[in-house]
DNA sequence: TGATTCCTTTAAGTTTCTATCGACAAATTC
DNA sequence: GAATTTGTCGATAGAAACTTAAAGGAATCA
């Protein structure tokens, strides 16, 4: 029976560690430890500790711009209102599966780093394309207010970061359990009352593809 | 004429690397050179790298505190929602003047490093009493919804930090400048609209830009 | 079987980092 | 003015880091 790879034991034991103790503070000696194999294994598969801080990144945003384009494929026929709540939700159960990566690429993205920044302009830069098309169909559509697209851009990409950015402070200071089912939904509640209270016009009604100065009186 | 103290110099030299290359990606040696003193000279005052780390996270967070603490004591008269509003300002502010420190600090928050932990704890624990008690003030009163107060805590954090945290992803993908006062006002103005709309209940709602339908004729 | 490719290991090269020591200068105190 | 404290400097020991070269082994294929 075939054992976990040498390679696939590197990437999930630096994905631990990346995660607790950052880039800079893990080393790779630390990493062949954990993953049970010989120091040069990394510089074989990764040629050096930035090709595998390299390969991650592409590795998490590949999926993460997959699950983007997935959602907006299949939502076609909904409203755009509806569109955003169900790509929240896949973006946040995405995070979540995938949270140890998430929160080091996260956190790697504060650095001023070159590589870093090269790596990632490109998947940012269609994360932006398909959030602004989003928003400015719902208020095209007079789904939502006439919102300030980058504010909200960034308000947006705030709320689904914190929870993977910051779980010890969930844990020990808000004493609440990130990643259970039960802070997942609550999130998610949360989540949809900003869609529905901040971006969008009336808490109560919403039609499709009628302006909403009909609905009114 | 007194130059600045060799102390000094140690401290803002680290702010601004810390800032940009992160605790562990930067060496005493790079600090040594930025400030222009001997390498002897942080072992001299901050007895080592981690006392260094220690002094500048008490510093950033004992004036936190000392924010919060202030408007507090100043808003007695206000209403909850008012309260809450001036606190954001300040807060923001407070930020945006100390915004090396304060990107490095919730970066180093974001790894489970024990010494910063520890380090953090009374300070958050005492953010977060102040901010616990004032939504529980705004529930009891009426003004505002009734909240998960963690989860509302967690998002307000999480706005509050997001320019800070990654004022790289404003300029380079959202062409946004952060920092200028422009930028602030229109920040401040999303978060307001998020107290009234997603906080408060609904009556008295504010727009920032007139509602569409408005405009529309 | 022999050759090839892929994977792993040994071993060392080279750089870089932290922390400390002892000497020296300047300022302050007595 | 002498003594003491405070601040600074150069050098370095000792540890830890990343990387590479070269060879050993296993599996595959001709």
């Amino acid at each position: 029976m075939s054992q976990p790879n040498s390679k696939e034991k590197v990437i999930s034991a630096s994905i631990g560690l990346f995660n607790t103790k950052g880039f800079n503070g893990t080393s790779v000696r630390d990493i062949a430890n954990k993953a049970n194999v010989n120091i040069a294994i990394v510089s074989y598969y990764f040629k050096n500790k930035k090709g595998l801080l390299e390969y991650l990144i592409s590795l998490y945003f590949d999926q993460y711009i997959h699950v983007i384009e997935k959602v907006l494929m299949e939502t076609d026929l909904l409203t755009t209102k509806e569109k955003l709540k169900v790509l929240t939700k896949a973006l946040l159960k995405y995070q979540v599966d995938h949270r140890q990566l998430a929160r080091f690429v996260y956190r790697e993205m504060t650095l001023d780093n070159v590589l870093i920044r090269e790596v990632m302009a490109t998947y940012l830069a269609k994360e932006k394309y398909y959030f602004k098309q989003l928003f400015e169909d719902g208020i095209r559509s007079k789904e939502f207010r006439k919102l300030e697209i980058p504010s909200v851009i960034a308000q947006f990409k705030g709320m689904l970061s914190m929870p993977v950015l910051q779980p010890q402070y969930f844990t020990e200071v808000l004493h609440i359990i990130p990643y259970d089912e039960y802070f997942f939904k609550q999130y998610m509640k949360e989540m949809e009352n900003w869609i529905e209270l901040s971006i969008c016009h009336s808490p109560t009604v919403t039609f499709i593809n009628k302006p909403s100065y009909v609905v009114g009186d």
